[in-house]
DNA sequence: GTAGATGCAAACGCTTTGCCGCTTA
DNA sequence: TAAGCGGCAAAGCGTTTGCATCTAC
């Protein structure tokens, strides 16, 4: 179902930017990055790549209880994500405790997947 | 530091919604039940009613992936959100197993608390 | 009677879309 | 050279605000 994609000057430095995050990246703060080389860009195009990038697989959206999207590289292993409170950049961690799957809890809800945001201090910010 | 509140018949209407429910109810939600009671109600004023709510500590904000302000009584004990893939439907279920709290993660991230958001078929849908 | 609340419409902020000129293949 | 892409501006959509009116007290 994937058109042909042409290989852009704006795809390569956002796909850049996400590759380099140490987690998921809101489009704002994509757009902040990547305007640094692309002076004219547009916030619509940042928009429209990171749909693309996502229907195409390369990246995931992430959706954090702040209701904002954020991308990152579908290619990292399974993480979780932490949110610092104060800096309120979001990191990758380690993945740590599981919650069971396809279990049933009382009232008979089944669980298909679930989603776990930890929120606190990183490292720069606990000094 | 909180204002002199009227007794109004949509702030009874829009609380009475909002315990009724089986878990969070978006503005949307609550904007359609209490309409049926109060046609002329105006969207605003669910708005503004759910924010004096929280703000006078009735009713909580609770925020699922999906990125949707959401409402609920703040006198439920604690509970996990259950999200009907679905029906779209969002309930309270049981706590169960808990994250630690106050841990230091590898990295030096410090959790300070976490929310889980558990997504699969509630039992009206899984038939 | 009066401050607070409501209804309506305009304003907002984030995201998407339309249009059209530009670029990649 | 043509279809995909990018830039810009307008449109959408959920949420908030301004304002005149209404109502609880």
């Amino acid at each position: 179902m994937t058109a042909k994609r042409r290989d852009t000057r704006q795809r390569a430095v956002i796909w850049h930017a996400l590759d380099e995050a140490p987690g998921p990246l809101t489009v704002e703060e994509l757009f902040g990055v990547a305007s640094q080389q692309l002076p004219r860009l547009g916030i619509a195009t940042v928009y429209r790549t990171v749909k693309m990038l996502e229907e195409d697989g390369e990246i995931v959206l992430v959706k954090l209880p702040d209701g904002l999207s954020r991308y990152e590289p579908a290619s990292r292993e399974e993480h979780r994500h932490f949110s610092c409170t104060r800096c309120t950049r979001t990191f990758d961690v380690d993945l740590g405790p599981q919650w069971p799957n396809e279990v049933e809890l009382a009232g008979g809800f089944v669980i298909q997947h679930h989603e776990v945001t930890l929120f606190g201090l990183c490292p720069e910010c606990r000094q």
